[in-house]
Formats: C-alpha cells, structure tokens, sequence
DNA sequence: CATGAATGAGTCTTCATTCAT
DNA sequence: GATGAATGAAGACTCATTCAT
C-alpha cells in the first residue's frame, strides 16, 4: 500500500511537471530531461513510469481530458433543463482552464501535435463531448415539441466550437469578465440567436 | 524582370511543396530535404528563398491566410445584409477548405505547432477575422435599431469558433452534405437560436 | 556452514543464469537485470556476489573451464598411449560441448568480446590446454624413437585448432554423426596425413 | 567520375578507420564518432556512407574478406598441385594477417560480437573456405587413386581450423619464424601425419 | 541479508544549415 | 545562381550500479 502510494505519487509529480513542461515548450521542443528535472527526479527514472516521450505526453493529455469530463458527467447527469446544463458545462469550462491555465493552452493551440494516433485520439474525445451534449440537446427539443427542425449534433459542434473560440480569447487576456457573466451572453445568443426577435412580434 | 519571375515562380514552386510536405507530417516530422525534391530543386536552394525551415513554414501559413481573407474581404465588401454576408464568408470558407483539405487540417488541428511567434502571428490572423465579423455585426445591430443587447466581438468569436468547429468535422469524413446546405443549417442556428420560437408567439 | 552452502548454491543458481543469458544473448546484448530474474533473485543480490557484470562473466566461463579442464586432465593423467589420450580428450570434448551447446556457442564464435584482459585470460587458457598436448606428444615422440621431426607445440595448436573448427561445425547442424565416429575420422587424419601412403610402399 | 572516385575514397577512408577502431576496441565499445575522428570527417558523414554503425561493421568485415577471399582465389585457380595450392593459400594467409594484424585480431578473437545475423553471416564466409578446399582436396585424392578413405570436408575442416590456431598464436608473439618455414612444417604435419613412419617401412 | 526503485553517464542517430564547387 | 556533400549540435533512451528500506 504505501509502495504503490508513493508510486502513484511519484507518477502524479512526473505528470504535473509533463503538463508544465509540454504546455510551455510544446511537444517537441520539451525535454525529457527538463520533466525530470523539474519534477525533482532522474531523467531515467521517468522511463520506468512512461514507456516514452510520446507515452507520457498521451498520459498526461488523457489524464486532464479524463477530470474534465468525468466532473462534468457529475455535474449534468441529474439535470432536465438545457439551459441549466449548458450553463453549468460552459461556466465550468471556464473555470477548468483558468485554474489550468497552461493545459488549456496547449489543448486548444497545440493539439494533435505528436503524431496522428494522438491526434485521432482528441479527436474522439471530442467527438465524445458532442455526442453528449447532442444527446441533451436533443432531448430538450423532443420534450418542448420544438417545432424548429435542427440537427443537434451540428448545433452541438457549434457550441463546442464557441465555447472553444472563447476561451481562446479568455487565455490570451481579453475579456476577464468573470465566468458567469460571459457564460450568460454566450447562452443568450447560443439560445435566441441574433435575430432582431422584436421586430418579429 | 524574365529573372525575377522566375524567381516568383520558384518561390512559388517551394511554398506549394512545403504546403504539401507540412500538411502532411506537420511542422517537426517535415524534412526540407523532402520539401525540395518535391518542389524538384537543391537542398540549398530553399535556403537562398526563405531564411530558415521556420521562415519558410510562416511563409507558407502566411500565404494561404491572405488569399483567403484578401477573397473574402473582396466577396464581402460591397455586401450589406449581414445575412448574405455570413452565408457567403461560410460557404466560401467550406469550398476554400474543401479545396485545401491538407492545409485545412494543419491549420485547424496543428496550428501552433512551431513556437510563441508564430502561434501569437496565428492569433493575431484569428483577431482579424473576429473584428472584421464583430464590425458588420455590429453595423447590422445599429441599422436594425436590434433592442437586443449583444457584444458583436463576443458573436463573432462565437461564429467563428462555430465555423472552426465545423470543417473540423467536415475534414473527418462527417456531414459531406454540400457546403450550402450546411451554410444554411448553420446561419439559422446562429440568426435565431435553438429556442423553440413557436412557443413564444 | 549452513550459511555457507546456502550462498554457494545461490552463486551457483546465478552462474547457471548468467550462463543461460550470456549464451544466447552475447556479453552486451544480456542484461543483468535477466540474469537475476531467470537466476529467481533480486538484481542488487548478484552484485553481492559478484563485483560487476564482468566479473560474473568472467567466474561463469572460468567455471565452466575449469571442470572441463580439471576433467579432462583427471581422464588423461595416467594414460601412456598418445592415441588413446587423444581419443578420450576429443571424444570428451565433443560430448562435453553436446550437453553445453549454448556455452560452446559462447566460447567459439564470441569468445574474447568482452575486453583484452578476459581475451587474454582467455588466451592462457588455451595455451595451457596446448601445452598439456605438447607435453603428451613430446613423451609420445620420445618414446617411440620417432625419426620425424615435428615441432609437438605446433602440432599442439593444429590438433587444438581441428577440433575447434570441428566443435563449430557440430554446432550448426552438419555432420551430426556420433563423437566416436567422427573422433576416429580425425585422429585419422592427424596421425597419418592425407597423404596416399600405399603409392610410398 | 570525379566525385564518385571521391566518394570511394571517402568511403574507403571510413572503412579503414573503423577497422582501425573496432579491432582495437571490438564492437561495442567502438565509438562512431572516434571513427569519424580518425577517418577525418564529420560524425553525420559516416551515416551518408553506412545505414548505421551495424552496417558499418558488416562492410568491413565483408570487405576484408572480399579482398582475403578474391585473392586467394585467383592465386590458386590454375593450380593442380595439392601440396603447391595448400603451401599457396597458407603462405598467403599468414603473410595477409601479418599485413592485418588488427584486423586479424577482430576477425579471430572477436568474430561474433555484434548479433546473429552478422555471426551467421561470418559461417557462411567460413564454409565458403571449407568448401573450396574439400573440392581441391577430393580432386587430389581423385587423381591420385587414393586408397585412404577420408571425407574430404572434414579434412578441410581440419585444415582451416589448424591454419587459424596457428594464426592466432602468432598474432601474440609467438613463433615468429617466417611463414614460409610455418608453413612448411605446417603442411608436413598435415600430409604425413604424426604418425612414426618409419616404424611402417 | 536481500531487494528493486532510482539514477545519470554514455551513444547512436537525425536533420537543419552551410559552403565549396 | 544552384547544388548537395558535409557537418555537429542536440536529445531520446538504455542499463549497470547503488543504496535506502
């Protein structure tokens, strides 16, 4: 128990000082040698946790992929509302990255940066993240008899793609209205659209 | 002037393969060895050109940014219904990628792949496009007296991550359906939202 | 004495495993680390026993020298007839490697790869082995009057040098016909020559 | 013409410093770039001219013998005196060891070093010696009507084992006796046998 | 005594870049 | 100008050896 604790320990230092490194440098420009300075080890013991570079870059990606999604499975998978839900997945969102700054850089401006298997990878994972929010989506619409046709697995890219666009902004300092407040527009037009709805009444 | 286009059109010769090569591979994995033999010179040669593998890379970006945005630009600027306007940027960009498969894809999945520079040149190109968008926004906002309130920079970063979003799925093989159809679904989500309208009336 | 017999029978479990690996893998293909796996111990307990990888590299082959030695001398020591002593040493030899394939291997074809000093150690040994069959030769030359005069050091090496390029041969398949048999053929050879000595009478 | 006549002597000049550092070091403890050093080039040029330091190693070698081989070959062909083409081939080969002393070394101490394919390789070599010799050997018992039944491979066996034992005596200082009178004494012993004659007539 | 987790020295190999021709 | 042979800096990875437990 308290071998594998320290392991499990051990490995988690390994991956924070991956994350810091990889977002810093990006994938190629990082060296091993760098993780395993920073994380205040050998450079040989890194290989005894990660079979390679590639391994460990795959690692430390799924492992934040991993946190984020299952948090956000949590938090939605009691909630009838759409709003509600969408609400709670963007302000969490936000929030996600700010508190992980640097991860969030490297996910949205270096992604499929090692090879293409790592690149299907994220792309699957994404697509996970559409399906799920598609399958809300449309959930809402059948329950309101919406008599509006729309594909909820676009509709959902589109969200994503929004919500992705946005913290991109986020990150590179504009726009540091609080998570709230940015997620309330951002529903609004996601909800209503642009349309000048008074001129339809 | 005979010299110097045929300067023009080895330069040309170079980016089109280092396009090909760089799409392919992506940045790191890309050998200028292979650049050259496919653009059918020396080694060297893509040196009297271009400074470095680096120069050569942001030159190749850079010259696909500015033919798209000089022809949306051109397409748009007489264009005063923002409706007509969005479709014709959406449609356009579609077509442009799907012509562009291979750039498309470094773009949009590999964008940031170099370094600091070259990832904030890539976001400055992005910041353009938002305020270009953000300003007919904003003008057909003021023009229609819209009661609504919305930040335009805030749409547009919303449109255009909804359009990434997009061709990335369009680039996987999903919703081949024709560019203008998917125009269409996508401009009535973002003109009116996914809120079921009937109810309202 | 207890304690003692149980580290002999250990150092020995370890000396049968390096055996094992370094055969089949070569000196610096082998890995400590396997030699202790196969050897069922840990990898810091060999270097409790041995000072380095090449220190048990070179007890593991002088083990398996010196019982080869030591038998052959005891087999050998009191016999007088020169052709009888080379029989039961070649014939020896050959059933010695049969049961020692790997080993024989090891000792034929990559002998001297560690470093000078084990070539070198390795090259005594040999040495002694020919000057133990110079010596048995000289006493046969002297004994039987012999009118030719051949150099028995020499003749040592030739008699040395045929069985190992014999024992090579036998490793890789050919000539699989019994040790008697093909012991005969040789000393054959080695007291007669090929000359055609019925066209001599 | 020019630069592939430079390209070969840039080549040969590789081959010969790393036959120069693998005999003194042996395989694995050779450094490529000490090969390069001593060559007189750059690190990187050595693998414009080999795949890799395993390659490297194998030309050599293959060279060696290509040379030691083609030589012998063409010195012997037209002979159909036994005893000339023996006393031919092993004057030959102690004059070409004394000539290749390290490279000697290499090939008898330390053949195998490197891994199997190499290794078998290397038999291959050796059987291809064998062979040559059993077919001048049988056309010698042939044409003489030899009454003596032996297999002429195995008595080629024993030929090349013994010309190598004795070869690697004098590679450490031994019997310094020119190779003519080695080979003299060599050969008697090899023709006639150890065996009293003199006791037959 | 025994262990095996940790270490880091050591080396091959790649490839952007240069420069003599 | 154009070339491509030559270069060497740089970095991932291995594994013998140590030492805290």
């Amino acid at each position: 128990m308290k071998i594998s604790e320290k392991k499990e320990e051990k490995r988690s230092r390994i991956l924070d000082a991956a994350a810091a490194v990889f977002s810093k440098e990006g994938y190629h420009q990082a060296k091993v040698e760098d993780i395993a300075r920073i994380a205040g080890i050998g450079k040989g013991t890194i290989y005894l946790y990660f079979k390679n570079k590639r391994h460990l870059y795959y690692c430390m990606i799924k492992e934040i992929y991993d946190i984020f999604l299952e948090s956000i499975y949590t938090q939605i998978e009691c909630e009838n509302d759409l709003k509600k839900a969408l609400k709670t997945i963007t302000e969490y969102t936000f929030d996600f990255l700010d508190s992980h700054k640097e991860m969030a850089n490297l996910l949205i401006n270096r992604p499929g940066t090692v090879d293409e298997d790592i690149q299907a990878w994220l792309f699957a994972q994404k697509q996970k993240i559409v399906d799920f929010l598609a399958q809300i989506i449309k959930k809402y619409a059948d329950s309101n008899n919406c008599d509006r046709d729309f594909d909820s697995t676009l509709v959902a890219h589109c969200f994503v793609g929004a919500l992705a666009a946005l913290m991109a902004e986020r990150l590179f300092g504009y726009n540091k209205i609080d998570s709230a407040k940015l997620t309330d527009k951002m529903l609004d037009i996601f909800f209503h659209g642009i349309h000048n709805s008074s001129v339809q009444v």
